[in-house]
DNA sequence: TTGACTTCCGAAAGCGCTTTCGGTAGCGTG
DNA sequence: CACGCTACCGAAAGCGCTTTCGGAAGTCAA
């Protein structure tokens, strides 16, 4: 068992330096493979390190080399995205990334009634992280506004109004709605509803006017009471689903778009509390691809967004920025494509049980 | 001259000692309150740090104080609980309870083919962290094993098999599945099947136990084929079902206890698919409390645990073994009851629809 | 043998903070 | 006025590591 040994009191430099009757910048240097070591001094440092469970102490290292190794995260507070499944496997992508370099990530709440950008101030303020990582943005973001001329590399997951100056990676999710729109209207919808999410988020709004923009250029009709914002959950969904419902026969839309699978699977709930067939009565739609959406019946169509592979790039894209020798590095900026997954959720209107789609 | 505007610069405590006309041990033992230091003299430097905005340099402080004011947390690998909403509600109590007391969380993954012990012998060998949380415990867990002898103050969220000399605290998952077999036979049921989840976790083996136990000494009778192992998402699930809707009709199950909620909703999925009305022809139940367990149809009587209270305490449990001065502290160990929350997915054997619970 | 290099390592000055120790001023007491 | 005492602050030694600088050998050509 050649790991550290517990009983492993303080192993300075200072000790190793004198167990090997060396002075510590050599063993220092020996370490960090500097070329003016003797490769013969070179290994035998090493390896009395490796069998000492020499570690050096990542503060004192810091301090003196003035770097910080370490990416800052803020968990979003929105109560309305609490059990997000997507945030849970972009900090997995990013955490990953990061460890795969020997970078740290150092995570944060905002606990209730503090401010969200007071936290990043002192996260970055006090030297604790050398680059920030920023999700779930709104339309205006605080946290965005403040990193711009904190001076701190950072990238952001998602998008502001204004997004030219300054790093981020997002999906296109204005483009990937307008290609919902068009696979449902190359099915044969016509009469397409939304389900949008909150619309002080990016991504909900992007959303929603991909779905606004692709039904007006495609001559859609977007009926009364099509669009209907604010939902972020299951809950809120089904509430919102009734309300279509209600919508007399001749008009009500045979397909729905849903801003994430969470609120598409309420939608299909309250189809079928209703008596409704979901992929026959009315198509669904939903955006994420959890796995979930495998499981219920019937399987619903979405978009797909990978969002590990997400948080990776995010790492990339970070350790990028702050290991760039260029004092202002230019700003990078990915968009990703969500891919459009059929499934039985969805079919042409009108379909009968034996034409359906099959589930998976 | 004089230097009105805060320099951007690094303020450090030697600027401000020779701004103020002070040393910089009075700087620092005035910022940090200590007695001997006039009033009328700390007032001032307090004054001054907040103006210029000076933030002490945490690696420094670390390294004179020898602390670290750091806890460490992995991110589980298991890929099955990928999108595991306990975790991230877990995450956020714990970084808020941190954050409330000005500790730092310092989240890490374990990258394919790497070893989580190595990751976290890591962290705590470098001097990272200076305590450390664990979850998702196995009932053989290698990561409470390294902590146990290495000497860094650590909290398991859950139990392994043995857990008498660490710290702990977990939901009393036995008991929770006891009173759920009690809670189901109380309603008529006495054939009630279960769906267990992966046996080498802890949580799902104890819930298993539970029902084991529970249907022992109820004179319960466990029929061929009512406990299935292994379910650890919806689309395993329905195939459990699946199974267990081909025992024949006079020996099939009436109730289906489930070790998640994700796993009871693709039970749910699979009932409906043949046919069965939930809570009607099968009651179903879950355990986690999900929102979506509400969105469901009908919704799910589940077993409630608050994910987000868990991690603040883990929190403040970690934080106490850390600033204990005691050499050897003894271990804290917390057991939460989970709380049965009946919903319309459960009703008597044999309740036709009018009677049924009232979903919410 | 000398000088000019090269190779390799030790000495020492930090990094920015904390904390011990000691000293000065000011106070009161006799 | 001498004494002790307290209140307050400066000097300086670290914390454990990095990195510059310079010097002692060793090498090679002339």
């Amino acid at each position: 068992m050649p790991r550290s040994t517990p009983r492993n009191e303080t192993m300075s430099i200072a000790r190793l330096a004198r167990h090997l009757g060396l002075s510590e910048g050599t063993i220092s240097r020996a370490l960090n493979n500097y070329p003016d070591i003797a490769d013969k001094t070179r290994e035998r440092v090493q390896k009395a390190a490796r069998e000492l469970g020499y570690r050096p102490s990542s503060s004192a290292r810091r301090l003196a080399r003035g770097v910080i190794e370490t990416i800052g995260f803020v968990l979003p507070t929105c109560r309305t995205s609490h059990s997000d499944p997507f945030l849970a496997e972009l900090l997995n992508g990013l955490a990953t990334e990061l460890a795969l370099h020997d970078w740290d990530l150092l995570v944060t709440a905002v606990p209730d009634g503090h401010d969200e950008v007071d936290v990043i101030d002192r996260l970055v303020g006090s030297g604790k992280v050398g680059g920030f990582v920023v999700a779930r943005t709104h339309r205006s973001d605080a946290r965005v506004d403040y990193l711009r001329n904190s001076g701190v590399p950072f990238v952001v997951q998602g998008r502001t109004d204004d997004p030219s100056d300054y790093s981020w990676l997002d999906i296109d999710n204005e483009q990937a709605f307008v290609d919902a729109v068009s696979y449902l209207r190359h099915l044969g919808h016509v009469k397409i509803a939304c389900l949008g999410g909150d619309p002080t988020m990016n991504f909900a709004w992007q959303r929603r006017n991909g779905y606004v923009h692709a039904m007006a250029q495609q001559d859609g009709h977007i009926g009364v009471g099509y669009l209907i914002d604010g939902i972020t959950d299951a809950v809120s969904a089904i509430d919102a689903t009734n309300r279509l419902l209600s919508i007399t026969r001749n008009d009500r839309p045979t397909a729905l778009l849903c801003v994430t699978d969470a609120v598409a699977i309420g939608a299909m709930q309250a189809l079928n509390a209703a008596g409704l067939k979901v992929g026959q009565d009315m198509s669904v739609m939903g955006f994420d691809g959890l796995p979930i959406g495998l499981a219920v019946q019937p399987a619903l169509t979405t978009l797909h967004q990978d969002s590990y592979e997400i948080g990776r790039e995010a790492g990339r894209m970070v350790l990028g920025l702050c290991t760039s020798t260029t004092p202002n590095p230019s700003p990078l900026q990915t968009l990703w494509q969500a891919k459009l997954t059929p499934r039985a959720s969805v079919n042409p209107p009108g379909t009968s049980p034996a034409q359906q789609n099959q589930g998976g």
